[in-house]
DNA sequence: GATGAATGAGTCTTCATTCAT
DNA sequence: CATGAATGAAGACTCATTCAT
């Protein structure tokens, strides 16, 4: 069906946003040349043109697949049913971090680079959405864990507070050489006692107010 | 004693530092070319190498300082008698915050930057000893305010989770744009309920067990 | 006769000379890219190669034809009874002008480049002989509005003027963006009135001689 | 005086400017890269950028001397007394061609660039002003030699029949490899006879009228 | 006959850095 | 001590062109 060429082309394609990922990955946005990429990917810079308009289409390209999927998985985490909000959270905390640790480069994208402009076209702002999306799932997941009753902006600094854990976790080791396996068998242990201590903890201190 | 020369010399150093520290905070440390900071500074860019060997020597030279003021602050507050530990922790946690986000480059170049290869030279030693002991003050001051009794590995965890949440404050703000009064005036509070949280957390946990 | 293959290539080969004709006009021949061509031909640029080996074969392609048609007309012009020589030179100068006009790259072309290299192959020794056709005509046009006992070095010198004349008022107007028809609404009197001129002195100058 | 440096950096920019001027008349300014100016001038392509921002930038520098030069001289020779007007005009007509002769890419630049655009920066809009000078002049020169109490409307046309003769001239053998001396010598005649014709022929007509 | 894939040469431009003064 | 001059390496990107299908 697909014909000779076509399976070249998908090859070749693939190749390009391995090579762009692991780059981008290892390396930075920024650091990492477009003849680098080629190189890596084995072709021609200009080929890359082909399948990208742009070193940025390329990020682009790159973080909106694993992103949905994350967003995807995250949503299934979040309708379980059986669980505790406790244990929902802790799931969904892990999955993050794990994301974020096999895509490093793609966390420096998705959560720190400036804020939506309002100048920007069309693919930055679908980045921008899903974004947003994914926040909002783990705010939720969150909220979930909280009192009922409690004010909004007080969930909403609970909601932070958690932020700031995952945030803390995934860009301590971001630039890690460590193997994804070997970290996540030395720390995960560590990770999940965060959270547990931020689920104490936020408890606590919500009771006790 | 100091000649007219030296003073001169001196000033125009100090003028370099004072520039590159100003764009390297402002602007990002890739992004600010040595012309820029020479013409900041007042001088040619060909006398930043007369002082400095690099543009990256003087980031390191930058770098020094402001750590090594920020050591000292610590351990002084550290060493304050009449505080329970967890307004020691809490106090040495605003400073840490605060310094990070005024500085928020440097930042990103001390606690960021690819952990010691071995290959590196002097200066690069210098940072990561510098670093090395910041890192312990901090850990002192999570320990004391856990019990005395528990298993050292335990502590570590704890001081791990602790920086999670440094890093994480730190990381979510040093991109942004709004200026460090504003968002101080508008997060500190957050900022210290993080370390509330954390504290009330870590201690309920650690009694759990 | 012609197989259905036959006639959709004769096509594409149309569409592409249309195409190019069109671009090359509006915006000139360097600022045209062979995939432009394409993309306005309907095909693939690889397509282009089939019928054209150059881009510069294209152009050359492309110029024969209405040159040979301008020749065409002019000596039909010239080859009318019944008219005086003066309005003869008239009627041609004014289709000439038009056709300069209406192909402006064309023009540049065909006009401008460089006179004959010896190095160059076939196709531009051909434009060079239409062009060569060309100028004698025009020179024929203008020679019988003069005294017919002239010296031809004379001759010559007012054949050149007048070359002067129609090169001056295309040149001027060939990178004009003004809509032919507005321009040759607004202009067409001033032509007419140069050539007017021209007769006039060039008589009156060889009368009194 | 002026240091060594000075000196050297002065023989710098004029090689830069020599190499320029000559690539551009030779070859057009699209043509011709910076890269090759550079090469032509005997430096590296970078040290071009010292001296000029861009490659228009070089440009505009290129011109605005010549034409300033050109503008003094027509100045002056208007300003002539004991001429009649027709000497005037000869005089100023063989002075522009050959100025625009001897500075063969500048006469394109001048008089084919598109049209004054609105968003064009200041350095543009001073060789717009220079241009629209340099043509006031030549028509003031034409004005002088026809009868005072023309329309304005008439007086105008036969201007532009005048430019288009001067623009037919230059345009003819601006791309001419032929040398300026040999040129001028073997072509002044005709191009003085030119002059003459437009001017019998256009104060024909106008008595005529 | 027609095409998508791929490429190498070339475009302008910026930067950190060295050398002679 | 300080500097202007000059450079090579590198950046993103475009284009005409060829090859295998």
């Amino acid at each position: 069906m697909a014909s000779k060429q076509e399976i070249r082309s998908e090859e070749t394609k693939r190749a390009i946003l391995t090579a762009a990922a692991d780059l981008f990955a290892t390396r930075g946005f920024d650091t990492v040349s477009i003849r680098e990429i080629a190189k890596a990917a084995g072709c021609s810079h200009t080929t890359l043109y082909i399948y990208f308009k742009d070193k940025e289409a390329l990020l682009h390209h790159l973080s909106k697949e694993p992103l949905q999927s994350l967003a995807l998985q995250m949503e299934e985490i979040l309708s379980k049913l059986g669980q505790t909000p406790e244990e929902n959270l802790r799931e969904i905390s892990r999955q993050f971090i794990h994301f974020c640790l096999r895509n490093r480069t793609m966390y420096t994208l998705f959560f720190m680079i400036k804020a939506t402009r309002i100048d920007v076209e069309e693919p930055e702002k679908e980045l921008q959405t899903l974004r947003n999306q994914l926040f909002g799932l783990l705010r939720q997941a969150v909220r979930r864990c909280l009192p009922s009753d409690i004010e909004e902006e007080k969930a909403l600094a609970q909601a932070r507070i958690y932020f700031y854990t995952l945030h803390g976790i995934v860009g301590t080791y971001t630039h890690s050489e460590e193997p994804l396996d070997s970290l996540m068998e030395r720390l995960a242990p560590t990770f999940a006692l965060s959270i547990d201590v931020f689920l104490a903890g936020s408890q606590k201190i919500m009771n006790r107010e």
